[in-house]
DNA sequence: CAGAGTCGTGAGCGTCCATCACTATGAGCA
DNA sequence: TGCTCATAGTGATGGACGCTCACGACTCTG
């Protein structure tokens, strides 16, 4: 407890602040495009992964199988996947990006690109370049504290 | 699409993934207390305000009144609150931190606390400051763009 | 004191996300 | 050819959150 920690805090509020606002405004925006958080992860899989089995999804995102099965329906449901045949598996599928799926995978690129632009936009380049030094340095911290990204 | 666009992308990516991992991390250290989101913050809300009726923190929380029975509901199963007699409106409670209450929102301060010495103890000083002057100049752009803080 | 407004709750509903147990179908090998 | 294992689908649960509607209990005001 010593008189760094008053700093610490300060920092740490920012931080966690922004973490909050952040994560809703994401939410609020993936609600509008018809997502929910799960889904959207699903989505950001399949753009990385390509067309995979249902079997190959649950594993890179770490949950159930029968998980997957209901967020593949939900998917399917509302238009951004289809399960294709499995072109040498006959049990299995491919869960494909429809058109609509791949442009709503672009649509969250481009609306990060413009959110950078919002809010990077005005800043003078060193403060830009101090934030980003900072940030490298937590992560890293918390790449060290085994905290590190599930994907 | 100019040449900075780059780098507000890379930017934003660490700002997303610290997102993402604070996010995690927070939640996972609440489900180890036994609170989940919702009830945790209310908890901070009881530390804040003190003793209130469900009214007020329904309002407080800009959630529906029936939704604040639920969750004291939930507290109170735990230990973390109770409902105490109003002394002026025998309509209502005041919910009430327990000392089990009282003392995981000091814990969780704690916590923070400590957290805030791992993550930033080691960091040089003018780091420091360069990464809280760039949250703090997002923070303001995020206000200005009228993403605030709910409470 | 009667009527109107307030506080909290019961009942019911919906969404999201996750689980386990079980089944049907197909793959792959002895 | 059979037998076993793998892939997905269904059904049933469960928890966390949020909502509305209706209502009893109570306060407050005219």
């Amino acid at each position: 407890m010593d008189a760094h920690d008053s700093v610490y805090a300060a920092a740490l509020d920012r931080l966690l602040l922004l973490t909050v606002l952040l994560n809703d405004d994401m939410e609020r925006g993936l609600r509008e495009m018809g997502l929910t958080p799960s889904r959207t992860t699903m989505l950001w899989m399949l753009r990385r992964i390509g067309p995979a089995p249902q079997k190959a999804l649950a594993e890179a995102m770490r949950i159930a199988p029968r998980t997957v099965t209901g967020l593949v329906d939900g998917l399917v449901d509302t238009g951004f996947v289809t399960r294709e045949a499995h072109p040498e598996d006959r049990r299995a599928f491919l869960v494909t990006l429809t058109p609509k799926g791949t442009a709503a995978v672009e649509k969250l690129e481009a609306d990060q690109r413009e959110f950078g632009r919002q809010l990077f936009g005005r800043m003078p380049a060193e403060r830009l370049d101090g934030l980003v030094a900072g940030l490298d340095d937590v992560l890293a911290t918390l790449h060290g504290l085994g905290l590190r990204s599930p994907y």
